[in-house]
RNA sequence: GGACAGAUGGCCGAGUGGUCGAAGGCACCUGACUCGAAAUCAGGCAUACCGGCAACGGUAUCGUAGGUUCGAAUCCUACUCUGUCCGCCA
């Protein structure tokens, strides 16, 4: 959510930067309203003070004139009613504003290109080489198949479509690239967090999600509702919500592996096979919290922190700064780290790193004291994937395969998996 | 799922319908004392918004939402959450 002073302060260049974005949308009610909403706030703070000093001598009646305390009680009372009906309307106004608020976009940062579409994404850097295949590469799906450890069919008949079940060593793969990614964070000072995989309404709008992206969220049936997690941004970043950390402790980092749930409600015909675009998948997510004049730097360090595990990985990469147009809702600034997949001759998001300025810890109310005695203030937000699991599987199958079918596994990830050095067919 | 108990400032914790933005304590800040520190003493110390150069003044906030009342932290209702015990379960 943005500052509503600021908007108000600056609305013409506000404006102007949302614009950037797709979709963007108009701020005049906003504009309006905050106007209205002061006069009318004006006015019952001038009431509520009349009532307050009215009251005051009523206390005095009580105990000299009990008559004429009888008779300023029924003014009183026609007073107190009229405050009640201005205050009901200033809180329907507020209502109406915050809702505003809520789906109104970040404003993109400074450094962030303007564009119309990913088309307009810059390539930043780039890392490693494509692999040098004597063969024709398969798709990761093939390669799967062909081992006997992907199932598609069997998952749909279980779940239905974009689910999958992995087998014998592909399931130890993928539980391995886990446990190596949460281990190099650690060592890079995360601390690791085992989550909630389910959520309030409260954390989803915390973040962002809500109120804009309800369809693309699964949530549950019955009279108690709580929503799957879409990512482990939502229940890491609502961790801190209406905390108050003290500065010293800043910066903090965390490191979380989760399943991650998606309707993809309106990407049907998209990444149809395959394990590009599952309901669900695994993820190591990474989310800072830290002092806003750091948050830049911050987001430098995290999109490198995630890059280090690609770099371990030996798998080409490269790094793209996303143009307002593409950027996510509550993002100022959003670097993805996009991989190499021979198979599909093509460089694939399998990351992607945000700094959200107070934005989030305005929604989620957290807060931080910069140093004792003083007041608090909003924190800044970051978060990135570090990695998406499956698709760092789907990375490793198409950039190892051998033409005889066989993947081999990366140095790296050997001692997670017992020492095995590929996987073989069944 | 059943039965109780509770929800107050950064933390702990008092609070009779008006004298309560809220005692007291802890933590923290300033000053005094001291060579310095500890201890002690004095003062200060919630958040947001509005007005003001400022001092300061006004308004709101005691889990959330309603209600009663001239007036609610205090009374009533519903809800949420937390704790304890019982049952059930991985």
């Amino acid at each position: 959510m943005l500052d509503q002073r600021e908007v108000a302060k600056n609305f013409e260049a506000v404006v102007a930067r949302l614009q950037d974005r797709k979709g963007s949308l108009d701020l005049t009610e906003v504009k309006t309203l905050f106007a209205e909403r002061k006069v009318l706030h004006v006015e019952v703070e001038g009431l509520q003070a009349k009532r307050n000093a009215a009251n005051e001598e009523m206390k005095k009646l009580a105990k000299s004139d009990p008559k004429a305390l009888e008779s300023a009680r029924g003014e009183l009372k026609a007073v107190s009613s009229g405050i009640k009906e201005k205050e009901a309307r200033l809180t329907e106004l507020e209502e109406k504003l915050e809702k505003l608020m809520l789906v109104i976009p970040n404003v993109p940062h400074a450094s962030v290109p303007t564009g119309a579409s990913e088309a307009d994404n810059q390539v930043v850097r780039t890392w490693g080489e494509k692999p040098n295949l004597l063969f024709t590469p398969r798709q990761h799906f093939e390669v799967g198949e062909k081992l006997g450890m992907l199932d598609f069919e069997r998952a749909a008949k279980v779940s239905g479509s974009r689910f999958a079940f992995l087998k014998g060593p592909l399931a130890r793969l993928e539980r391995a690239l886990a446990s190596f990614m949460i281990d190099q964070h650690v060592q890079r000072g995360y601390e690791e967090l085992l989550p909630p995989y389910l959520v309030t309404r409260q954390s989803m709008t915390g973040t962002g999600q809500l109120p804009k992206f309800e369809e693309d969220a699964f949530k549950t049936a019955g009279e108690h509702e709580l929503f799957l997690i879409p990512t482990a941004e939502v229940p890491v970043t609502n961790f801190h919500h209406d905390e108050i950390l003290e500065g010293a402790t800043l910066p903090r980092k965390y490191c979380a592996f989760s399943p991650c749930f998606r309707a993809e409600a309106g990407s049907a015909g998209k990444d149809t096979r395959g394990l590009i675009r599952m309901h669900q998948f695994h993820k190591v997510e990474l989310v800072q919290f830290v002092r806003p004049e750091e948050s830049q730097a911050a987001l430098e360090a995290l999109t490198a922190d995630a890059a280090r595990i690609l770099e371990l990985l030996g798998l080409h990469h490269r790094v793209t700064l996303l143009c307002t147009a593409d950027m996510g809702f509550a993002s100022t600034k959003t670097y993805d780290l996009e991989v190499w997949l021979p198979g599909q001759q093509a460089y694939r998001e399998i990351s992607s790193c945000s700094s959200f300025g107070d934005f989030q810890a305005r929604r989620a109310k957290i807060r931080f004291r910069p140093a004792q005695g003083e007041k608090p203030q909003l924190l800044h937000t970051l978060n990135g994937s570090g990695l998406a699991v499956g698709r760092t599987l789907v990375a490793i199958l198409e950039n190892y395969q051998r033409e005889d079918g066989t993947v081999a596994i990366p140095e790296v990830l050997r001692p997670y998996l017992g020492g095995l050095d590929a996987l073989r067919p069944v």
